[in-house]
RNA sequence: GCGCUUGUGGCCAAGUGGAAAGGCAUCGGUCUUCGAAGCCGACGACCGUAGGUUCGAAUCCUACCAAGCGCACCA
């Protein structure tokens, strides 16, 4: 029975025969117990808040007679050392000999830090999601953190885990990297990182795809235009009728921005342009033709004005494209017009798309073999981390399935037809449309996820299923629930997006000496690559710390420290966050191993070691818990007592950050206890057994906390 | 416009309706004694703002402010 129970089992009695609380008053009001937040006063506390109202007295005087009730029971509990009023709580603290006695052996010969029982049911975990022909970088490294942990974590808890991946193998990126290899990379592929290579040329590709490397005005079909007259709109108060002067001829549109007068030069989307990915087609506003729309700087993705119509420089020539006119000089040829030869870049990419869904050719061959390069990348930075996968899924496995889902739910009547695609009216649960087939038949990513979820109830016959993924999916994921839902699976319920926040990097410090944190971008050249973090972490942790080492340990011994440390650090580092946090992510801060770091777990470990080789054998039976009077002694020992229900509220609320916080906590108390309480040159030989069997147990209890953060632990570090 | 998320000391940050952890930075102690990646101490927060619910709110509710993200043919 937990220490909690045995004080609400307790106070139970206390207050209904003592204080003649009615029974059934008592359980409504019982509060629950708490552990206070100062560890000086004790290792429980009881408040008496509630029953003011009951027993019509002050919680401060409740607390009294409750005590005074309490105190000849005590007699029968030597648990409970002491329990003492403080206002309207009462603390309770532990006697440090039998939390000992509970604890020390049952830690030392397993059973405290072995699994808990099987609950029976599955949970998939399905985390880092990386698409091949993609670089692997520090924001990666979040997810796989975090899916790991929680299969550890949960594992330990009494679930069967199957821990899965889900590779992004095909769609766009892929035929842009392809497009690009195949077209205008003329160098050796090289040997190793052949992953990042391919990330590399995908980040080329998108170069030469993106207008705004070519021109400053990057949508096509935009005309500049003069205001010639603006007039009210005949019905509507918010809208203006525009008549514009495209130099050969005139035009009148409905607007409903502001910000421009008479003799302005505009941009003009003409019919057949796209804004926002809308055909700009004519249209007939409140009774008013409207011949095209005048655009917002928002609108031409060059700035965040979305109420402010752009106004262009007074001598922009009248019915000039705007993607030529302000072309950036020396990026194409002269003559070479803008938007045809992005046009022309654009159907190239087209045409490497449709032949990979051929499945089969040249280039469906360079697809497998280059996917290889970027599994085989993906396969090694899982070893180094230590991250396992019980199963793979592919995009390409389950695209074609997703669309005869839809098809097959259409037929059904749970999804409908819309402006010629397919997908699901979600109104009724709140949640927009949610589109599962293009109008051109073509699949999304939603309509992959549904046919993968089925195959996770069906095959798998999952009974939870999560998913880790930042946050920004999780529209995205309320839709596909709601769907699978809809389509009649029970175990829809079961499903968890689990949402996490961006890492972002920091890049200098601005003129107040504050840290810029930015959205890692590949354009920018600011995204931290995988090989490059590992790098860096193992010749900083070599430089800092292993370096005086060198000669007396061995050099496999080293090198596995510094992997393991970088391991810890990163691990560590994203963990020890709330999920939905962001993380800016600063090399240098978390290289700099003090404080709150995965390091200093590792350190604190490796000191219990170096004590345990250093005493030699113990005769444990000398053993005398009552020895262990010291304040960081009995710190430590209630600390330790709670390592079940942490581990409970870690799995239960899927926070790994709670491990994090206690085992960090748990440290500090071991330090001090280091640097307080001598062992090898304890006062007697019972004290020094005592605590070397403290020492020694709190080692196995920090490595298996760790081990559910998926930190490895070494000898000496 | 609608929705989701986040606002806690100079910076980062924990916090399960009950007594504001901790780390970094700054300042001061501490290695002839088990590993100083350590330990001890000092400094510093009315928890975005305004209401509400409650004996009690950083925590729940409402509104507002700020930041990030997302809102059908991208993944």
């Amino acid at each position: 029975m937990s220490y909690q129970t045995q004080i609400q089992d307790l106070m139970r009695e206390v207050f209904v025969v003592d204080l003649a609380v009615d029974a059934e008053t008592y359980d409504s009001a019982a509060p629950g117990i708490e552990v206070p937040k100062k560890k000086e006063m004790g290792d429980f506390a009881f408040a008496c808040f509630k029953f003011a109202k009951v027993l019509r007295k002050a919680p401060n005087a409740i607390a009294a007679d409750a005590l005074a009730a309490l105190q000849p029971r005590l007699k029968d509990h030597p648990q409970f050392a002491e329990v003492a009023a403080a206002g309207p709580y009462l603390n309770f603290k532990m006697n440090q000999a039998s939390l000992a006695a509970d604890v020390v052996p049952a830690v030392l010969d397993g059973s405290f830090l072995a699994p808990r029982s099987r609950n029976g049911q599955k949970m998939m975990i399905e985390y880092s999601q990386p698409n091949t022909h993609k670089a692997f970088h520090v924001g990666h490294m979040r997810n796989v953190a975090l899916g790991d942990a929680l299969a550890r974590i949960c594992d330990w808890q009494g679930y069967e885990v199957v821990p899965v991946n889900y590779i992004g193998d095909e769609g766009t990126h892929i035929a842009k990297c392809l497009w690009f290899y195949k077209n205008h990379f003329d160098g050796e592929v090289p040997e190793v990182n052949r992953g990042e290579f391919l990330g590399s040329l995908y980040t080329q590709a998108t170069l030469m795809l993106d207008p705004t490397t070519l021109t400053t005005y990057p949508l096509a079909g935009i005309y500049a235009a003069q205001v010639v007259r603006i007039e009210m709109h005949p019905s509507r108060e918010d809208q203006t009728v525009v008549a514009l002067d495209l130099g050969d001829r005139e035009v009148q549109v409905v607007c409903g921005g502001t910000g421009f007068s008479v003799g302005d030069r505009v941009a003009f989307a003409a019919p057949g342009s796209r804004i926002g990915g809308r055909l700009v087609q004519p249209t007939d506003k409140g009774g008013v033709a409207s011949e095209g729309m005048i655009c917002s700087a928002r609108e031409l993705t060059i700035g965040d004005d979305h109420t402010r119509i752009h106004v262009l420089p007074t001598d922009t020539p009248l019915g000039a494209e705007l993607i030529e006119h302000f072309r950036i000089e020396g990026a194409l040829p002269e003559g070479q017009g803008v938007g045809a030869e992005l046009a022309r870049r654009n159907r190239e990419v087209s045409e490497v798309l449709k032949a990979l869904e051929a499945k089969e050719g040249p280039l469906y061959d360079l697809w497998q073999e280059t996917k290889q390069w970027s599994m085989d990348e993906f396969y090694e930075i899982y070893k180094w981390l230590d991250a396992r996968f019980d199963h793979y899924f592919f995009e390409s496995d389950v695209s074609e399935s997703g669309k005869q889902a839809v098809l097959e739910y259409l037929e059904k009547g749970v999804l409908v037809r819309s402006e010629g695609a397919i997908g699901a009216d979600l109104s009724d649960f709140g949640l927009p449309f949610a589109l599962l087939l293009k109008s051109d038949g073509t699949g999304l990513y939603a309509t992959k996820d549904i046919s993968l979820a089925q195959i996770k109830f069906e095959t798998f016959g999952v009974d939870k299923s999560v998913y880790v993924v930042d946050h920004s999916q999780s529209l995205h994921f309320q839709q596909v629930f709601r769907v699978l839902e809809m389509m009649g699976y029970e175990k829809a319920k079961d499903c968890f997006h689990l949402a996490y926040g961006l890492v972002k990097v920091v890049e200098g410090k601005n003129e107040a000496g504050q840290s810029n944190v930015v959205k890692m971008s590949s354009r920018k050249g600011n995204v931290f690559l995988f090989s490059q973090l590992r790098q860096a972490l193992r010749d900083e942790t070599f430089e800092r710390y292993l370096k005086p080492f060198v000669g007396e340990w061995s050099d496999e011994e080293i090198e596995e420290a510094a992997r393991w440390v970088s391991v810890a650090t990163i691990r560590y580092g994203m963990l020890n966050t709330d999920n939905l946090n962001e993380i800016a992510f600063d090399l240098d801060a978390w290289i700099n191993n003090t404080g709150n770091t995965g390091s200093y777990l590792m350190y604190a470990y490796a000191r219990t070691r170096s004590i345990k080789r250093k005493l030699g054998e113990q005769d444990g039976s000398l053993a005398d818990w009552a020895l262990l009077t010291h304040e960081a002694e009995k710190r430590l020992l209630s600390g330790m007592s709670k390592f079940h229900e942490v581990v409970a509220r870690a799995a239960e609320d899927f926070k790994p950050n709670v491990v994090c916080t206690y085992l960090y906590s748990l440290a500090k108390d071991y330090s001090r206890f280091f640097s307080e309480c001598p062992i090898k040159q304890a006062e007697s030989e019972a004290l020094r057994v005592t605590r070397a069997q403290l020492n020694d147990a709190f080692g196995l209890l920090l490595g298996k906390g760790l081990a559910l953060l998926g930190i490895r632990t070494l000898e000496r570090i």
